[in-house]
DNA sequence: CTGCAAGTCATGGATTTCCATAAGTGCGGC
DNA sequence: GCCGCACTTATGGAAATCCATGACTTGCAG
């Protein structure tokens, strides 16, 4: 009844401990990998998939903490710490940076499927947005330069003249990029296309607004 | 220099703390109301200012987590955990569910006053929002009932032509009810509308979508 | 050099939107 | 009963948008 199509990555330097884990995980139908350094995991090729960190705070390498600071620029699935000799300020810096949650040994078999599963769970979410927001950046670098200039200016809301105007382009130009642009973007109408700038952060300019908020 | 509209409320049984903390935030410009117990602190008039509750877990009447959870709902300061027996479990809840720090006896004035510093500079942020969204609450209340039919439509994308047959009205009486939301909603523009629709979580309805995403 | 993509512009017609004026119905409160 | 509000509709003209067709320039790659 477990989800299939997930994985589980654990880091841990004691070996017993990866084994046991990886044992209770395929117990419970969940797919797991094992790595004993954090560097190994670094290195390593990890499949697609809704995923889960169980990452122990003390490791041979580098500590686990700084691990989630190196990985947090990129896409990584949440991380569930496990600890032996866990401190406060380290599990109040963990969660900070979003670990889903910070375990300290011994700790029951429930507590740590429940986390797993809700940081799969969360991955989940992350990852459907970012797949719909990639599509979206990728269709907007389909738009050449004019087309990148048009967007902006047409869902800020201005007129097509008075958006042609500040191109200093004339109107019938403006409305052929406009086309291209919802076009490309797949914008099935004005609003739609609001609503996709809005989620790619195209900033407001020049907005016709006089009075207001 | 310390920023002067500013509140600290300070939550601690024992008196001698509440005391030295106040008189360290004094000391560093900053305004701050004593109570020692949670009853006292919920039933008080609190100013309305960014703020910054300093709680203690362990209080006599109701535990410090619990009076978090029991303010959760509404609006509240961010919250800064002070304690004397802190755990990691406890710490973990705590930052998971908002508070800006948790912080373990003794602790340094630095770290106190960093923690203030960081949780009064989010609550102005979260207050300037609650503001603006309110701000649009407000004029949302004030629209007829057809108009609140309408609004989700017009923002969908739908021709007024289309909404107009959705409710099955004609399409000029459609038009005035969309120029009336326009100017009670203080949009300048169909693309404003759009946005602030976005913001008010108005529901897409009868997009007029056929392919696409 | 040829071809292509991007950008530019014009004309013209169909459709839609915007706006003002005028007016009818139904309902709740004074 | 009368007033006002919400909702409804029609007419008609001005402005804006949507769309297709055709055409010119520039710059770059083959």
């Amino acid at each position: 009844m477990t989800v299939d199509d997930t994985i589980v990555f654990i880091v841990d330097d004691d070996d017993a401990l990866r084994e046991a884990l990886g044992e209770l995980l395929a117990a419970n139908g969940v797919r797991s990998v094992p790595f004993s350094s954090a560097g190994d995991y670094i290195g390593s090729n990890k499949p697609d998939l809704p995923a889960c960190l169980i990452l122990d705070v003390e490791l041979p390498d580098i500590n686990g903490l700084e691990l989630q600071r190196q990985i947090a620029q990129g896409d990584h699935p949440p991380i569930v710490f496990i600890t032996g000799h866990g401190d406060i300020p380290s599990s109040v810096r963990a969660i900070k940076h979003g670990a889903v949650d910070f375990l300290t040994k011994p700790f029951s078999d429930t507590a740590l499927l429940l986390a797993i599963r809700s940081a799969i769970a969360q991955d989940r979410e992350t990852r459907a947005k970012r797949a719909e927001l990639t599509l979206l950046k990728q269709r907007y670098h389909e738009l050449s330069p004019r087309e990148r200039d048009v967007l902006p200016l047409v869902v800020s809301g201005l007129l097509n003249k008075q958006a042609a105007a500040e191109l200093g382009i004339s109107e019938v130009t403006l409305q052929i990029h406009r086309r291209n642009v919802m076009q490309k973007m797949a914008a099935s109408s004005l609003a739609d296309l609001v609503r996709i700038a809005e989620r790619l952060e195209i900033p407001i300019q020049h907005s016709r607004r006089m009075g207001g908020i």
